[in-house]
Formats: structure tokens, sequence, C-alpha cells
DNA sequence: TATTTATTTGCAACAATGTTGCAAATAAAT
DNA sequence: ATTTATTTGCAACATTGTTGCAAATAAATA
């Protein structure tokens, strides 16, 4: 059984990605959180801490090219970021699972078991991607 | 039948906004377009015509506290936004349906006859609204 | 392990986007 | 036509995101 800064490490090493502070305090963060973090977050929770706001969005920027997080649409301004399941890779993201926003807490979950339904669209249509962004109240906050 | 115009300030004046030239000119771009549009859309086509940015901002707040438009959720810092159907009101929104977005043309639609399909979600969560966004390639552009 | 090479970081500077208060302008009500 | 309420434009500011480049750090090699 690895520790948590092992498993990082080969997250980061299988990705082709150096082992770097930043870039292990981030997924640690990740890995720490319950729900989608944004980039606002990690300047808050990284405060003091001498992280630079570019570094920053460099390193989610990475994560997202390698498959490591994806992203989570939303209707106001702010980027959602969550990691990706083992399963996916920079080639093949499989994160065909709905995303639910919670009103009360405003967390943002992946429901890794909940599939998304097939949508029959109008002729001359044809998907690639499908989003689902449920929002409501959590099981946590009800 | 009534003009474009006449139909703007039936608009404005059911949902107690005061006519105005900007709210009318961006009523009148959204109904010319086909498609989604985002804040910087009304900089570029209104440019050249006294329109203040910070108006347009307000407009368009104005028009999704009134239930006049609706936004669509976007995995990057754009918020775009649509017209609503006629049914829509500030207390009673319907817009169940799925939002497609091209890759080709880059443009954003409402599939206002697709539904958006039940989804069964884990015990506990309790949903109020679902939002789909489906991306590939639209009829236009195949 | 020491040195070289490749990658990453922090800084500065800038661009784009969004917000607020307030006086002037305009629309609606009287 | 005048009063009242609403909206607009401006200025100033806050937040968010981007780029180039030299210094620092990690990885590869000897």
């Amino acid at each position: 059984m690895k520790n948590t800064k092992d498993q990082i490490s080969d997250i980061l090493r299988s990705s082709h990605l150096s082992v770097t502070d930043t870039r292990v305090k981030i997924l640690e963060l990740f890995m720490k959180s319950s729900g989608a973090l944004e980039h606002s977050d990690f300047e808050k929770k990284l405060a003091g801490q001498a992280f630079d706001r570019v570094t920053i969005y460099r390193t989610l920027q990475a994560f997202i090219d390698k498959g490591i997080i994806h992203k989570i649409p939303t209707t106001d301004t702010s980027v959602q970021y969550a990691l990706c399941r083992s399963e996916c890779s920079a080639e093949d993201h499989h994160d065909h699972h709905v995303h639910f926003k919670c009103e009360e807490c405003g967390n943002t979950l992946c429901l890794d078991d909940t599939d998304i339904p097939a949508i029959q669209l109008p002729k001359g249509y044809a998907a690639h991607n499908i989003e689902v962004v449920v929002s409501g109240v959590c099981k946590h906050c009800k």
C-alpha cells in the first residue's frame, strides 16, 4: 500500500511530467477534495506558500493535456476541474458520468457511477461528446 | 403580422423593462442570430455604435432576470446566452431542451425539440435542473 | 556522484473580462 | 409639460488569463 506522495509521483511520471513541488501539491489538493476545484481555490489554499499564479494556470493546463483532470461546464465564468478516474489517459477519456452541482454547499461532484443516457438528436447532427450537469441538493445537504 | 421592432417592444414591456435603444438593439441581434451569443459578440457587432460595455453587461443580466434569455454552460470562461422560447417567464423557465455546440463552426444551438432524458441519480440527491450540452458536428457543417 | 541537458518556474508586463458608484440622460407616469 | 423613476456612460477598480524570458530545478548522462 503506497502513500499518497508515491501515488502522485507515479501519476506524474506515467504522464511524462517532471515531479515538482507545485504539481505534487496541486494533485494532493485534488485527492483530498471531495469535489471539483477551480483556479481560485488553489490561489486561496496555497496562499502564503510560494506558488505563482501563472504556474497554477500552467499546471492545470498540463494536467488537462495529460488526461489527469477534466473540466466541468458552468454557466458562469469559473472553470471547474476534477480528477479523472484512473482509466483515463490523454488519448482516451471516458468521463462518461454525470456532474452534480449542489445549490446548498456549492460543491460540484462527479457522480462516477451515473451514466449519461443516450440522446436522440435531430437528423444531421453527429455527437462526439455529451456533458450533463445536474443541479440540486446533494445527499450531505438535504 | 407585427414587425420585429414592435415584437421587441412588446417583449420588453411585458417584462416591465423600459424600451431603450440598447435593449432593442441587443434583442434584435438575438432574434437575427441562429445560435447563442456571448458578451464579446455584442461588443464586436455594436462596435462603432455608441454602446457602453457596462450597459451590455447590465442589459444581458436584466434579460436573464426577466427570463428573456438563458445561459448555456461551457467549459471555458465564456458565457453563452440564447433566447428563451416564448413560454418562458422570469418565474418559470422551461428550457428543457438540449444544447448543441458544433466543433466546426463554433456555433451553439438550442435544440428546442430535443428533450432532456430523465436521469437516475444516486440515493439522496435531488435534482432541480438538468443541463445537457452535446458537442459534435451540426447539420450545416457535415 | 558530478555534470550536462531539458523542463519548469517566477517575474514583469499586458490583455481581456467583469463590477461598482455616481451624475447625466432618457423613458415612463402624472 | 412637468415630475418621477429608470437607465446609461464614465471612471475607476478587481479579477482572470496570457506571453516572453531569464533563473531555478529536475531528469538524463557520463
